[in-house]
DNA sequence: AATACAAACCATTTTATACCACTAATTTAA
DNA sequence: TTAAATTAGTGGTATAAAATGGTTTGTATT
């Protein structure tokens, strides 16, 4: 089975804010939260939308959301800089939304307000978790991105970064 | 079941200092409190509204004060300066407030004025707590967390603080 | 008894969720 | 390779739940 979140397409967000997951996502954020039991929602994924750096959404499996919370707590003393600022991102910054039996989610305002999202939203695969950005924002970092490297470094195959 | 108190909301608060509690923090709470049996009553939860240091209150489930009490008595024997400071901050600067039949608690006026509360309150969640805040006291701490880190240290993701 | 405050009760607005229907695309089976 | 069946994506409506405002009742306190 594939468990990593991959692809990008467009889908329509109506005015309440709901929006289909497309279908291979919707299945792996379900196998994925099923790993762990079913003493926590397997329907459930998480949304970080981050400070005012962030302009997308980050979207992870209920499993993947614990297991960056338990990161944090292992890592940084609570009361720490540190540690105030990653409970603020991930958990303050965030919200778990649920998949409605249409394979949809529900987006609050808030959220859709803070990525600038309308009536079309473009989705990303990112191996572990997922991404939802305003088209045209999508567009601009992929620009970003294909600029990072200069053409000798890449030549015609990212892989050589891999070397 | 998500255990974790998630995201940022605004409320209204009435004259009287009602206040709605968001219904997914109210159903942690609830949870968190019937895992300790029901010797103690589930609709509680405990608000520390601390020194002069801190201007917002945190909020745990009955439960989780408990543990932190318990820290505090198995670590510093009675009479130490460090026992009586932490006594002090958690308990003489602290209530135990009661949900009501519609979903909300009602905040005395000294904790009111204390964190200085008006008609609107901010919650934010903060994992195994969560805090209510006047709202222009939190959006100046939401800055002040984001100065924390330079972009460059953050880059795009702040998962690199994890590293 | 008068006041202050807390608790209980009731009503309204808003928002989220569930439900149903339709279309398009894809897969399955004949 | 075509027809039928299934699944994906989308829109609308009905229902339930959340948030909040107001009124009444109860209970201490002075």
């Amino acid at each position: 089975m594939l468990t990593i979140f991959r692809g990008e397409s467009t889908h329509k967000m109506d005015q309440k804010g709901r929006v289909s997951i497309p279908a291979d996502y919707r299945r792996i954020i379900i196998e994925e939260n099923a790993k762990v039991g079913k003493e926590l929602d397997q329907n459930t994924l998480v949304i970080v939308f981050g400070d005012n750096r962030q302009n997308h959404l980050e979207c992870y499996p209920l499993t993947l959301s614990r297991e960056i919370h338990e990161n944090i707590k292992s890592k940084f003393p609570r009361g720490t800089p540190k540690r105030e600022f990653l409970d603020n991102f991930f958990e303050t910054k965030s919200i778990a939304v649920q998949i409605d039996p249409n394979g949809r989610m529900l987006l609050p305002q808030h959220v859709r307000t803070k990525a600038e999202l309308g009536s079309n939203v473009c989705f990303a695969g990112k191996g572990e978790s997922f991404q939802i950005w305003n088209p045209e924002k999508y567009s601009q970092r992929q620009k970003e991105l294909e600029a990072m490297f200069r053409d000798d470094e890449v030549i015609s195959n990212p892989l050589v970064l891999l070397e």
